[in-house]
DNA sequence: TAGATTGTTAATCGATTAACAATC
DNA sequence: TAGATTGTTAATCGATTAACAATC
């Protein structure tokens, strides 16, 4: 559908998701148009930047009305790739495996986790929020069966690697890493990382600095 | 101690504890020094990165054999403000809050989660991993009691800014946030969000990018 | 010594912000 | 019309990368 051929940059790919939150809340709310001011006010981000960020999703806004709704929305979606319904898997059903079966946030992103995989005999065979736990021998075999694109890594550190070469070669172009490690894989898939320890150091790091200089 | 008056800018310091994880498995492996370039060899950042990096935490390196393994892992965690231990609480024990409190990743920053709040009668009273659930009502009396400085806000996004709201207030300076909002706080308290539908937005975006571009 | 590595200074690149024109 | 808002072009800022000197 043209519009956006220009590549998204990841600072605005990170700030699309919380336009996308609040103006589905506004559509809820019955409003027809949304100004980048508007937008600034709620999310505290400044307005000049959420103009460059609505021109880099491709969308298209009318001077003194704004953008409509319904149009933005699309465009945001377009642009996040959350247009096309997807399937996932989920590898190690461990404490935060449990809590990522059970997250809602993914019915918002079109995604699904239709499996788990774990190694551990006790869990084989068990439901977690309605998901069956699968032997990890078996994994090749329902990505290629049900041709999956996307993978949730949620192991602990030691086997994130083995299992990202796994995914790879069996077809997933796509894996969400929770396993503080750094995975290396081919240019063909895309490893989206979600390391709690760098982000709590980060915080910390940002606590003890504020503390200093008071 | 001197040593890092500058401030650390926020790439480098998502990079400093990828450093500091391998370089503590090279320590327990014996290793006296580390050079960039096999950190960079490990990591896969560039080593003109990691030099830079290094410089900012703090660290002083020899030319020719690198950085002791000792001294450099201590200017990191100092960098990180990992060198003093913390007690935090959390807000919120569903899913993921009952995967946070059973997170391992949390002694590796020197961080303890002391007790668990939730608004729900049922939770109150029980223990998640050994840490017990307390009401809401009880929130400011621990923190203050307590004198905690860390707050982990796991509830859903609509409570969200109250809680934070009543953490600050009560003395919080830090909050560790992975509900899907955008919390409001004055400058003396620090927010590090955790917004996994953005993470996978993010993952998604790159994904259907990618196979357009093929 | 020679060579590898750190430390430092400069160049490049990209994101953010500012200024202003266009338009409904 | 007047004013608010988008769209666009330019300026600023900061991070990354490159080049090279210093040093063990």
């Amino acid at each position: 559908m043209s519009g956006g051929m220009v590549s998204i940059s990841t600072p605005t790919l990170r700030r699309l998701p919380h336009y996308l939150r609040e103006i589905r809340k506004m559509k809820s709310n019955g409003k027809q148009y949304v100004s980048c001011t508007k937008l600034s006010d709620i999310t505290g981000i400044l307005p000049i930047t959420v103009r460059k960020d609505m021109q880099q999703a491709g969308a298209v806004g009318k001077p003194k009305t704004g953008y409509d709704v319904e149009q933005v929305i699309v465009a945001l979606e377009t642009a996040l790739g959350l247009d096309n319904d997807r399937e996932a898997i989920l590898i190690g059903a461990g404490n935060l495996g449990y809590a990522l079966l059970g997250y809602k946030g993914f019915n918002l992103c079109g995604v699904d986790i239709i499996a788990a995989f774990d190694s551990d005999i006790k869990k084989i065979g068990q439901e977690y929020h309605d998901k069956k736990i699968l032997s990890l021998s078996m994994l090749e075999d329902i990505i290629e069966r049900f041709n999956i694109k996307l993978a949730i890594i949620a192991t602990p550190p030691e086997p994130a690697q083995k299992i990202a070469d796994r995914l790879a070669a069996a077809g997933i172009t796509g894996i969400w890493n929770f396993s503080p490690v750094i995975i290396k894989v081919s240019d063909e898939v895309v490893v989206q990382n979600v390391d709690l320890t760098v982000s709590l150091s980060v915080l910390l790091s940002r606590v003890s600095k504020k503390k200093k200089t008071d």
